[in-house]
RNA sequence: GUGGCCUUGGUGAAACGGUUAUCACGCGAGUUUGUGGCACUCGCAUUACGGGUUCGAUUCCCGUAGGCCACC
């Protein structure tokens, strides 16, 4: 099912392959996140285009709206949106946190109103999972509870403790055999509770673990302690998923760290916001200066893995006057036919396909980033 | 031609003669990490022009320019 292709030299990072009920997926791998059944203006031919091996959506919204039982009933979530690869779900956790309203935590589960309607729900370990099967999807998240920063210790304890008892039920009513469950740390920004969390998760034997509750308010630089205390004691044999992270920076930092999937809005949802993400050496090619195809390729792929610095990369936002009169390629890659200047007016005139151009590109980005970072570990780069 | 009303950012509107001229949109620049396209932060005015009264004028008076309405 999981298997590891190489393990770095230099780092804890691996290549890696998990095989799903829905085909083959390489890793390190990015997961664009298509929250209600859709990755936000695009369709699922376009996701395969860009490279997207798997996509992540979510139970909390599937259930609200349509319906799991409606999913089901079409066959399941790929075929609903037409999407034929593999998908993970989230599991509602995260959600009921950041999105729900009048939330109230019990041992059972949660209760909490929909703010769109305000109709009340009762989500639990076992429905969550319920549901998650319904869907049908090929990796399943385990419920957690997901608390802020900064909290006391005290309760990111019970927190974390909760989670792993609601981990345990979710493993029990887990009966879906060719649907993979991920279990998810816990434990805020405290190494005994994370070293805990990790180690009762790894006890119950989950297909793959996560680590939870990052980037949830704490200072950035916590985000490599935790990895670095919780990664080592994982099941080596098992997938690594660091939930909801990042910037590019950060992925690589935590692929050094030993993790293998992540899943972000930042590429989505700032292309939406006209923030664009491009490679240095795209930048740097001006007009004029024309090279050739094989040699651009090369140019494409900046050695990020040398240096501390981010400027192998860069983010404009299209939006930006100096962009009015910019008649430059979008980028070098997917997006050569359309100028800076068209997305800028796009934008300005807010045409819904800026959005899309926008996505495009930043979705190519991310998802050759990731195709970048496995050739590297593949030729012992990184 | 005569009389009346009017002129405040890019746009539309506020401000009893009294702090730094207010609001919305727009424009300019940011924030965005297991997704609302939401939202939030910051910046953008010689109050048409020229005089006068006053301690102090967007506000009162006179003139000029421009606009709207009515009448001959």
């Amino acid at each position: 099912m999981f298997k590891i292709l190489k393990q770095s030299s230099k780092s804890k990072a691996r290549l890696t392959r998990l095989k799903t009920a829905h085909g083959e997926i390489m890793g390190p791998f990015f997961m664009p996140i298509a929250t209600k059944a859709a990755v936000k203006n695009l369709n699922p031919e376009e996701l395969k285009v860009l490279g997207a091996q798997i996509i992540l959506s979510n139970t909390y919204h599937l259930m609200l709206t349509p319906g799991e039982k409606l999913i089901k009933e079409n066959g399941g979530l790929a075929k609903f949106m037409n999407w034929s690869g593999p998908i993970l779900t989230d599991s509602g956790g995260f959600q009921v946190f950041s999105l729900a309203r009048l939330r109230k935590i019990t041992e059972e589960g949660v209760t909490f109103s929909d703010p769109a309607s305000g109709k009340k729900y009762l989500l639990t370990p076992e429905n969550s999972m319920s549901i998650q099967q319904d869907l049908g999807v090929d990796i399943a998240m385990a419920f957690d509870d997901v608390i802020g920063y900064p909290a006391k210790k005290s309760q990111i304890k019970e927190s974390m403790e909760r989670t792993t008892r609601w981990a345990s039920r979710c493993k029990k009513s887990h009966i879906l055999k060719k649907q993979m469950l991920f279990g998810i740390v816990q434990g805020g920004t405290y190494k005994d509770l994370r070293l805990r969390s990790a180690k009762d998760l790894t006890d119950l034997d989950f297909d793959g673990y996560a680590v939870g509750g990052v980037a949830v308010g704490e200072p950035r630089e916590k985000m490599k302690d935790i990895l670095n205390w919780v990664v080592p004691i994982l099941p080596l044999n098992k997938p690594h998923y660091l939930m909801g992270l990042g910037r590019p920076e950060e992925i690589i930092q935590a692929v050094r760290l030993g993790i293998d999937m992540f899943d972000c809005v930042i590429p989505t949802r700032e292309a939406r916001h006209g923030r664009l993400y491009l490679w240095s050496s795209e930048l740097s090619l001006r007009g004029g200066s024309r090279r050739r195809p094989t040699k651009q390729s090369k140019l494409l792929f900046p050695h990020f893995v040398r240096g501390r610095n981010n400027n192998w990369y860069k983010t404009i936002n299209i939006t930006n006057a100096k962009y009015r009169a910019d008649f430059l390629p979008i980028n070098n890659t997917n997006l050569k036919q359309y100028s800076k200047a068209y997305l800028h007016h796009l934008f300005a005139t807010n045409e819904p396909l800026a959005m899309r151009l926008a996505t495009l590109n930043n979705l190519d980005f991310y998802l050759r980033l990731m195709k970048e970072i496995r050739q590297q570990i593949k030729t012992g780069k990184l």
